[in-house]
DNA sequence: TGGGGTTAT
DNA sequence: ATAACCC
């Protein structure tokens, strides 16, 4: 019994609702009079609640895109290019020795047949990803995206109601839709099995609808947290699922072999870890977890030394629509004013269109560059100032020239960051809004409330078409 | 390494 | 404003 607390991650503290979804579970478990035992095994960790969690996780997500919309593309080799990189590719191209980000030169080595398609242009990619989101909440509300290609869902409510709607002689009969992590067997006599199960069969319905509707593939992971969750999705590869029981955790964690593997732990924690002899999950699990806080600070500490247990306690976050709009564009070089407004105003003139179209007003913008230097990592700087507010009145509006204003304020942004008297070499500009907000919410008073928060809660998708009546641009 | 995103400090 | 993380 003791085990079971241990295996379980203690989530946060179950909130009353929680607790009222898990009794009512639980009775109807009771109900089936044979399944009485689960009362006993269970009971003891109700303090903790215990989720469903799923991960969606869309197969070479730009190649399906682009399979799409040219379907002669399909079944040949097909890489998506950005710049001189192949950033992923379908799995015709996978079998002939093409990896994500390989060289494009490095790519047509290994495999002399791949069709290229430019992939620079997100904007085909974005909206196909927002479909795939919306169409989890239409599962449940709480769809957490990461990245494009990624979502998770908290099934723990759906779960629970589908429970409350079986007949108790039906629990013995649940059965679950794809791979069980481990080839575990599967105990009906546990509710946390059963819960699991069900989650199982719900992701089965979700990457049936997002194939029905949209064309598209995908994997997925039903566990009790998000680690676990991402972790297990990835295990039976294109276009498949997988769950992972309670008891299987360990076995889980401990096939990764090196802490970098674990979301969460990214390239400067590996190096910190490395130094400290750090290498493996087990390294990790043992590591003093004082030095550790010294390290690396209390609140990483303390997460990545759970993260490695298979411990997560962290919420799935609805996401809603986007915090911040951004385009980029990397070059060799960049080095006269004039040629980075001109950079400047083709970024401006495709983010005021998206803009545009989501309704709501940025009220700050950011200008972001990266200086050349020889061979050392990334590094960037950027300025960022509030939008004034004549010029974010026009944003929606389409008609007047919102660009000059916008153009004059970034460089002097760009010209706060670079001293343009001076020799400059940038490899990569990029514009961003952000700070947005439902509307001019300037006034002040009872209103204001109202109407921040009626137009936060819209789904996400392209409202309101608008052409520009600003100049050049998209002319290919 | 691209062209995006997020949150924490 | 930067730094870390994610894809």
């Amino acid at each position: 019994m003791e085990k079971l607390g241990v295996e379980l991650e203690e989530e946060g503290c179950g909130n009353e609702e929680d607790d009222e979804a898990w009794a009512m579970a639980l009775a109807d478990v009771g109900a089936a009079g044979s399944l009485q035992g689960v009362h006993d095994q269970v009971l003891p960790t109700q303090n903790s609640s215990s989720r469903v969690i799923v991960h969606v996780d869309l197969d070479c997500f730009y190649a399906q895109v682009e399979m799409i919309s040219n379907p002669e593309l399909k079944d040949k080799p097909l890489g998506v290019q950005q710049k001189y990189l192949v950033v992923t590719c379908n799995y015709e191209a996978r079998k002939l020795g093409v990896k994500k980000l390989m060289n494009v030169r490095a790519a047509k080595e290994k495999c002399p047949q791949l069709v290229l398609v430019n992939g620079e242009d997100l904007t085909r990619y974005r909206e196909m990803s927002y479909k795939v989101t919306e169409l989890l909440e239409e599962f449940s509300p709480v769809v957490e995206r990461l990245g494009f290609d990624e979502n998770f869902v908290d099934l723990t409510e759906m779960v629970e109601k589908r429970l409350r709607q079986l007949q108790s002689d039906e629990l013995s009969a649940v059965t679950v839709s794809g791979h069980v992590y481990n080839n575990q067997s599967i105990n009906l006599h546990d509710i946390l099995h059963i819960r699991l199960l069900v989650g199982s069969q719900i992701a089965a319905e979700m990457r049936e609808a997002m194939y029905n509707r949209l064309g598209l593939t995908g994997c997925a992971g039903v566990a009790s947290n998000k680690l676990l969750a991402k972790l297990v999705s990835g295990v039976f590869k294109p276009n498949q699922q997988t769950v992972l029981l309670p008891e299987s955790c360990q076995h889980l964690i401990h096939s990764l072999n090196h802490i970098k593997e674990i979301p969460g732990i990214g390239y400067k924690t590996t190096k910190c870890l490395e130094v400290l002899g750090i290498s493996s999950v087990h390294d990790l699990q043992t590591f003093s977890s004082k030095i550790l806080e010294k390290e690396l600070g209390i609140s990483v500490a303390q997460r990545i030394l759970k993260l490695s247990f298979g411990e997560d306690n962290s919420p799935v976050i609805p996401s809603g629509p986007p915090q911040s709009f951004s385009e980029e564009d990397s070059f060799k070089k960049c080095s006269s004013e004039i040629e980075a407004k001109k950079r400047i105003e083709e970024l401006l003139a495709s983010l005021l269109n998206r803009v545009c179209r989501d309704g709501r007003k940025p009220h700050t913008v950011r200008l972001i560059i990266r200086r050349y230097s020889p061979e050392k990592h990334c590094g960037r700087e950027s300025r960022q100032c509030p939008i004034p507010s004549h010029v974010i009145q026009k944003l929606g509006t389409g008609n007047y020239d919102v660009m000059t204003p916008m153009v004059d304020l970034l460089m002097k942004l760009f010209r706060n960051m670079v001293n343009v008297k001076m020799p400059f070499h940038l490899t990569l500009l990029s514009v961003c809004f952000c700070n947005l907000k439902a509307l001019n919410t300037a006034r002040k008073g009872p209103m204001d409330y109202y109407l921040t928060a009626s137009s936060t809660t819209a789904s996400y998708s392209g409202k309101r078409s608008f052409k520009m009546k600003d100049t050049h641009m998209e002319d290919f």
